[in-house]
DNA sequence: GTATATGCAAAGCATTTGCATTAAA
DNA sequence: TTTAATGCAAATGCTTTGCATATAC
């Protein structure tokens, strides 16, 4: 345990939002202005790995760190801005490959996305 | 309408899997060897933006590209070789984002994404 | 004949990696 | 003291772009 972890655990902890790897460097420098952007990436990594964090790809442009693993959810993306909220909505059980689409796959996950445009993106539009 | 094009689009019809921009510029060369790949790249932003072509991201890797705009769909995903098929199970009707959890985003689109291991994938594994 | 598409090479962006230095245990 | 993490810079992979040439209409 470093001090540029801890930094990177603290930046994602007390964040609600999904930070992309740049976003989340510019904010470990605040507290740490020293640290690099390879470091945060590796530490990214590691907790991925250790299924400490979501990987969250918006579609478009970088990947998005997602830290609430905690309960099962799924995406809403807004196709202006890439901004990403969680959202929980029913339905769920029912996502279930049938075992006769699953074509032999051995199925493990899915991944919900809704996309859409968000309030100031709706205007923007206009 | 150029010849480049016309052999892309000809890739494109002839298979019912999801190519990269790779494999797409790959086969395009066996019917017309001087296309570029910057060539198949313009040609499939085109497509996109047309409508006449779907952007699969399986999540890592390149882009991968689906002709099949007509029927709505979803794919499943191997983790391991990112090999991608489409699926077609019911419940799809339940996949409408609730009002109390749009947020104020206009929903326009869902995409639904199972990931697993195929059967070559899960052999390997063991 | 004019506008547009092509091919090439270079640039771009996000991410990863090699390696010497530094700090953690 | 030994092992592992850091920072830097270079390399990577995928995609886009600038520009001169060639081609479609």
């Amino acid at each position: 345990m470093t001090p540029q972890r801890r930094v990177v655990a603290e930046v994602l902890r007390g964040e609600h939002v999904h930070l992309s790897a740049e976003t989340i460097h510019a904010r470990a420098r605040r507290r740490l202005p020293e640290i690099s952007l390879a470091t945060v990436y590796n530490t990214l990594n590691e907790l991925v790995a250790m299924g400490e964090l979501l990987e969250v790809s918006p579609g478009y442009g970088p990947k998005r760190y997602d830290p609430n693993v905690v309960d099962h959810h799924q995406h809403l993306v807004c196709l202006g801005c890439n901004d990403i909220l969680d959202v929980h909505p029913a339905g769920e059980a029912d996502l279930v490959l049938p075992p006769e689409d699953r074509h032999g796959y051995e199925v493990v996950d899915v991944d919900v996305v809704f996309r859409g445009h968000c309030p100031t993106c709706q205007h923007r539009h206009r």
